[in-house]
DNA sequence: GTCGCCTGTTACCGACTGTTACGCATTGTT
DNA sequence: AACAATGCGTAACAGTCGGTAACAGGCGAC
């Protein structure tokens, strides 16, 4: 399986939209799923310095100098590297307990883009902070490795995927992934209401926005998924994992059982 | 630029193959050009410990339960997975300095198989170790910090190559790269010698065996490279760089120059 | 030496994906 | 209300890449 994500999966019920109180300590704003929710916790005798984003802000940019990274805690986060050609390549897609910027650290500046697609709440963790507490605390240190480590983990995922699925595997991973992710953090994990136009899908994904497009027509049409703009629902997940792990197959399988 | 790893540009000339000696001290052992160097460097009041491979040897095993992580002291290293169905997928081919295993501690296991491509010495790292030093050596935890995150860096990286270029610019983006790590750890950047099969090559670009062979023979034709089974010399960069730039006016430029 | 195996090269064909173009629905503006 | 802008779906066409196959060269086993 290429869809499991180092992400333990305790899953975590309770959705507490805190963001929308006073800005407070974080040690209760997120649940044991999400990787970020376990270092916020272990940062306990300083207040966290809270960031609200509303739609289109930005986080962070590309070459900003690098200070802090972020666990986000409410809303949705998309990030995306802009080549010479002005040409934007969306590189990921965050929910509540993610961490965003530890790609920074080694030169200092940013990677990519940073992007709200809606009204969100971002704890800012400044890292000359987490040294210091790393050295009296070494659960700190092991928390910050394993967040290093599942991002290489799921990075190299996504690669495999891209490098070795046709466009078909390549969205029915997605939508595992997604649901996967969804689920783990309180959400449906089947009804997912997708925050990106099948463009920024693509870009991810390696692939055009009506090759996506033509994607989850078929899916719908097999009965994997149903289609509403955003709107999406998983009907099938075993069928989209046999899509996943033999493409040709599926296809022929469904043709069958519609007929 | 995709190409640009976070390596420092200083260049390490000396080539030392201490591994031909004794068990030793490995402050040293590496250049400053190498990610792992530094880390090395750090860990200075306790031998490290040396791993001796030898061609077709395992460092490690995907699944096998981590406790240290490895700095490559001589040698190249290649790592891949294995998918359900037995096909291998390389995930990365790894030079001098390189840093093996930081994948493995988020869950507790290796996340792919390190198969020496060489004679290789290696050396091991204990994880508590690195913990322990790193609650009065700050500096150490930065060091390995930098190290995840260019990991992460260049992973991206790659999967943004994978995701968006044609063949011809994965391959040319391929060699580009690798001329980059060669000439920064004391290597000819120009004349390469490749460890690794056709096969390899395009399991870790997304490409099938056949596709790089072809590039290959097209950038001989084109006067970009010269090509001798794995002995390859580079004798045109800028003409690499446009075929990852602007793969299709590469291939014109190229034909009107040979007309 | 010969055989068999592995790696690599090249050619031909077909499938898949990108390209281009058009139509439709929604949204926000004038 | 008319209009433009944006996101989305569909279809025809073209280009790229993979699948298959045949062949050459290196190498070890016998």
């Amino acid at each position: 399986m290429h869809m499991e994500s180092a992400i333990s999966p305790r899953r975590g019920i309770a959705f507490n939209p805190c963001w929308s109180g006073k800005a407070r300590n974080a040690t209760h704003a997120l649940t044991d799923a999400a990787p970020g929710s376990n270092i916020a916790r272990l940062i306990t005798d300083f207040p966290i310095t809270h960031r609200r984003l509303k739609m289109g802000d930005f986080l962070f940019r590309a070459g900003g100098e690098f200070s802090s990274f972020y666990v986000l805690n409410a809303g949705f986060i998309r990030t995306f590297s802009v080549s010479e050609d002005g040409q934007e390549r969306t590189v990921g897609f965050h929910l509540r307990g993610d961490i965003l910027g530890l790609e920074a650290i080694a030169t200092g500046t940013y990677g990519c883009d940073a992007v709200a697609l809606d009204v969100c709440d971002v704890l800012a963790i400044p890292y000359d902070t987490v040294i210091e507490h790393g050295s009296r605390n070494p659960d700190l240190v092991r928390e910050i490795h394993r967040a290093f480590s599942a991002e290489i983990r799921s990075d190299r995922d996504l690669m495999l995927n891209l490098s070795n699925l046709p466009a078909d595997g390549r969205v029915a991973a997605f939508l595992l992934e997604l649901s996967q992710r969804f689920g783990s953090r309180g959400f449906s994990a089947t009804e997912l209401q997708l925050r990106l136009t099948r463009q920024e899908i693509g870009s991810m994904l390696g692939l055009k926005l009506e090759t996506v497009s033509r994607a989850f027509s078929r899916f719908a049409k097999l009965g994997l998924i149903s289609v509403d703009l955003r709107q999406i629902v998983l009907r099938d997940i075993d069928g989209l994992r046999e899509m996943v792990d033999h493409p040709a197959d599926a296809e022929l399988r469904g043709a069958l059982r519609a007929a």
